[in-house]
RNA sequence: GCGCCUGUAGCUCAGUAGGAUAGAGCAACUGCCUUCUAAGCAGUGGGUCAGGAGUUCGAAUCUCUUCAGGCGCGCCA
């Protein structure tokens, strides 16, 4: 067993039902708890409350009569006590918490991990960027959450892909055309219009003008496909290199960037628009090729345009048809901001049309980043090219505190992102105090080190010294990371792991405070330094989930 | 108009498979550095959980409703 507290919740759930069998009762599912007031014990459980009205007594006196049956021997129980309205509180005794310390000395940077996912497959699709452009502050947000989520899921014993979805072709690839072409000429003296729909940046001049650093004007009299063509796949380059070069900065790598193109070259996309009409999830309108999302028609879509072009949605069901029938992923997650939310619906019944059960597919929903300056909210369009892009970002505020910031809250809250204070490196950042407890731990070892005292093996410390509430409190929560994974995995909340890192740099600096390491008394000094020892495992574990440094000097 | 998300301390947010006295950080105030990093610790004050109704032993959490803000409702992605 990875986890002292299911070693301990076991205990609990085996004794409990012990005692309602033995009381005469009739089972049923009670929740072992953990009180917030650790006064009320260390688990509680509610099966008093629940047995109350078919046991025709109050909730008290069933519990008073469940506490009689309980027997604790052989298990971490120290004493249960009846309170409140009728919960059986379990107060356990030290040693659950000392049993924690191996366990991490057996796992180092395992440790935290459990098996709830038990190797089912999951695809964890993520920023995504259009490559038309630089990535924007929701690409950041979306790449940390993404990217950490992925690792909690790993951790949590699920086998996980990372993916990115390189959308080559369609629409926007043509209106990226469109505007190197006139950007493109522009610089070469030729008067061209052009059209605000296209991608106003400056970044299309830099290409076009690196373009000409190349190839010159030499495609001014070249015809217009061959021209296009050239400008695009050599831009289309470039900024799919910049992206992977910026991720990877951004400390993302992805274990398959699948492009879009070849879903076309493939005949998938044809393929799965086939399907659908075989099945009669088709029909024409206006010229066009729709897909039948409901009975009420209210969220059809158009999957091939009057013009013969199929459309960005088509693509996507056979992308997400590639993920389950082809590649055969058990699960696939995409983290799509919230402005996307339409397409939820759509896609889940495209996939429920090709018999995949729509629950596979999970989209978190990201709440946009709202981008604040001088009080005043910032606008981000791509198009208009007045954006922060997370190469800006990286440079002002550095990757620990971009990837600590973005996970510190939930995918679906609000997103206010001040830029002042990210650019004045305050200390009000919660990164730093996370990063200074590991440091502050490596320096305390390597001074002891300095001195001929190491780290030693459980086995050869007497872990029973430690017992301030300090190092009490460090031990329980140090025991709680199984839990915590589990949790941010099943909920896909990658940003429980930022506050548990707070947490757990809180206890750590309590400790501090009120304990030395470095005492005259060696055994109790080895038990500290082995206490300390498993922070520093457990909280570079965490962080590196997140995807931050854990620095041993600061 | 319809749909999704959000509303909790002055600010930013946790807590929502119903549980005990609703938490944290920041800001404010009071203490703590001759000993392992003060980027730290200890303490104080601060609440109509947006409003209302309902469900039950028990609701911030579930249901209904009102209000406020964000986003979406394209042969764009």
């Amino acid at each position: 067993m990875q986890n002292i507290r299911q070693t301990a919740r076991n205990q609990i759930i085996s004794v409990v039902n012990n005692a309602i069998s033995s009381a005469g009762f009739e089972s049923v599912p009670f929740a072992v708890e953990t009180p917030r007031e650790l006064s009320n014990g260390d688990f509680s459980v509610n099966a008093a409350m629940l047995l109350a009205k078919s046991a025709k007594l109050p909730p008290r006196a069933v519990a008073d009569k469940l506490a009689q049956f309980i027997c604790t021997k052989g298990t971490y129980i120290d004493r249960v006590e009846v309170a409140g309205p009728g919960f059986i509180n379990f107060y356990l005794n030290n040693s659950w918490l000392y049993d924690v310390l191996p366990l991490v000395e057996d796992l180092k940077e395992n440790y935290g991990q459990t098996d709830i996912g038990s190797g089912e497959s999951i695809v964890v699709e993520f920023v995504s960027a259009n490559p038309t452009g630089p990535m924007h502050m929701g690409n950041a947000r979306g790449g940390a959450l993404g990217d950490s989520m992925a690792n909690v899921l790993r951790f949590a014993g699920f086998d996980v892909t990372k993916e990115f979805y390189l959308n080559d072709s369609g629409n926007q690839i043509e209106k990226f055309a469109c505007s190197l072409e006139a950007r493109y000429l522009q610089q070469c003296g030729v008067e061209v219009p052009f059209d605000e729909e296209w991608y106003l940046g400056e970044d299309i001049i830099d290409r076009a003008k690196e373009f000409i650093a190349i190839h010159g004007d030499k495609y001014v009299n070249a015809p217009q496909d061959e021209r296009k063509a050239a400008l695009t796949e050599f831009a289309l380059e470039k900024n799919i290199g910049e992206m992977k070069k910026t991720l990877s900065d951004y400390r993302i790598s992805y274990d398959v960037w699948y492009r879009e193109s070849d879903l076309y070259k493939s005949g998938e996309v044809d393929e799965v628009i086939r399907l659908l009409q075989e099945k009669g999830y088709t029909y024409k309108k206006d010229g066009a090729l729709w897909f039948k999302a409901s009975e009420d028609g209210e969220k059809d879509e158009v999957l091939i345009r009057a013009n013969g072009v199929a459309t960005y949605f088509a693509a996507d069901i056979a992308y997400h048809r590639n993920k389950f029938q082809k590649r055969g992923f058990d699960r696939a997650i995409n983290i799509w901001g919230a402005d996307h939310h339409g397409h939820v619906a759509r896609m889940k019944s495209a996939m429920e049309a090709l018999g995949v059960k729509p629950d596979r597919l999970e989209v978190v929903l990201m709440q946009l980043v709202r981008l604040m300056q001088g009080g005043e909210v910032a606008r981000m369009s791509k198009r208009s090219g007045k954006a922060i892009t997370l190469n800006v970002l990286l440079d002002e505020i550095g990757v620990d505190a971009a990837r600590f910031f973005f996970n510190m809250r939930n995918a679906g809250s609000h997103f206010d992102f001040d830029l002042d204070l990210a650019v004045e490196q305050s200390n009000n950042n919660p990164v730093y105090y996370v990063q200074y407890a590991h440091a502050r731990i490596c320096s305390i070892i390597r001074l002891l080190a300095g001195d001929g005292i190491f780290v030693k093996n459980c086995g050869d410390i007497d872990i029973s010294l430690l017992k301030e509430k300090e190092e009490l409190n460090l031990l329980r929560k140090i025991g709680e990371l199984p839990d915590e994974i589990a949790l941010a995995a099943q909920a896909l909340e990658p940003s429980r792991m930022t506050r548990y890192a707070i947490e757990l740099a809180n206890d750590f600096h309590s400790f501090y405070s009120a304990c030395r390491v470095n005492v005259e008394d060696r055994q109790l000094c080895q038990a500290r330094l082995k206490l300390i020892d498993a922070v520093r495992i457990t909280l570079s574990n965490v962080l590196g989930i997140v995807g931050v440094d854990a620095p041993e000097k600061m």
